[in-house]
DNA sequence: CCATGAAATGAGAGTAGCTCTCAAAATATA
DNA sequence: TATATTTTGAGAGCTACTCTCATTTCATGG
């Protein structure tokens, strides 16, 4: 987020962005690597802060420079603006559920290319470790707070009423379960169909109710 | 939890718990007691566990015997027992939004009548403490699964599948929402018609969708 | 009423996440 | 090359939280 606002200071876009971000995208990048490195060797509670220091080559205060809280070093991603932008620019008539469903498989589809292993150690955590659970659902609650905006776009709502805040926090509320679904099963399942039989409950409640 | 089976040793029930017993519920009382007073007073974070020990008069280790982290001892409630008998009791035609919505005015009568000061600051602190906020929401998560549990059984799903799963915490995350909207408004309006409009979402949908 | 066993408490040391400050080093700019 | 700005490291400090062990407080049986 700060990197980005910060990248076009006065000169239009340069391909190389200077010696200066270079770094600090390394050195960000190091210290995730280092810290999925230990977390995998020793476990999360296990891994201090100062032994991710010490194998990114940085200095502990750099590590909280780069990342508010030691759970952040794990969850953080950047897929927010790309599934916004997605859920934009699908077509007006869809319904929201098609819509989640194109946006969290495309989401899904980035990530899963880009570093798989990292997207399953990243939802085991969450299962595993409270705190990164606590942190994971922090994040969600961003992510709707985002959805309803664009919902509201969508639908003409009001974004700050009762009715569409309760609609987004619960569709959150659904996709963090399947997140920890497919953990706790081992990853055995294709996410991308949980997630479309999640929106389906959510759209069609639930299956063989009673009629 | 603990002294629930510590309670009967050997012995018949008996009308007076014995002084062990009152002793430590004093404590727990004088330790939530104090903590709400220096939060009113300071706010949450500029309020120490030491400071919590001194005005409760016991030492710092006593609070952390009682409560696993300063959070919790803002946040505990015991009411999911409450809610669960009352949602086994509803009668079995009866459609889950209705169930939910006589559960949770069920506990909501009594959370108000019972320190109604209490439950507003708690969930205005759900607002403005994020670390009360992840609290609240791992709690939210436990309760997610005793409803599944509950529901599984009024409509013979099975309690672990994806289905029913997500189910549960979407309605949870619904119903956290209505607590941030209820803080964030002020607590002006009336939590239960808060919480009936927001089970009407999740039943059924979203109003004045397209057509 | 007293002795014995069990539970609760307090004191204190220790760990680790996180913040803040300030000086040194690296980089951009002129 | 000189100067301004940014980034970093070192270190002190705070606090939540854990653990251990001695002391006190309560329960129970004689």
């Amino acid at each position: 987020m700060t990197s980005m606002t910060a990248a076009r200071t006065t000169s239009a876009d340069r391909p190389q962005p200077g010696l200066r971000e270079r770094k600090k995208i390394k050195t960000r990048q190091a210290i995730r690597t280092a810290t999925y490195a230990l977390i995998e060797e020793q476990g999360y509670d296990a891994t201090t802060v100062e032994q991710i220091a010490e194998r990114a080559e940085v200095s502990p205060s750099t590590v909280f420079r780069y990342f508010p809280t030691k759970e952040d070093i794990v969850i953080t991603d950047e897929w927010d603006p790309v599934m916004m932008a997605e859920l934009r620019a699908r077509p007006e008539d869809e319904s929201w559920a098609d819509v989640l469903k194109h946006v969290m498989r495309t989401a899904l589809d980035l990530s899963l290319a880009e570093e798989p292993e990292v997207t399953r150690l990243r939802t085991r955590l969450g299962v595993e470790v409270p705190a990164v659970r606590a942190r994971m659902m922090e994040s969600m609650a961003a992510t709707g707070r985002l959805l309803r905006e664009a919902l509201a776009e969508r639908s003409g709502l009001d974004p700050d009423s009762l009715e569409l805040r309760v609609f987004a926090m619960s569709v959150m509320g659904g996709l963090m379960e399947v997140s920890q679904y497919w953990a706790e099963t081992g990853h055995r399942d294709d996410i991308r169909e949980l997630v479309d039989r999640a929106l389906d409950v959510l759209e069609h409640g639930l299956p063989t109710g009673k009629p």
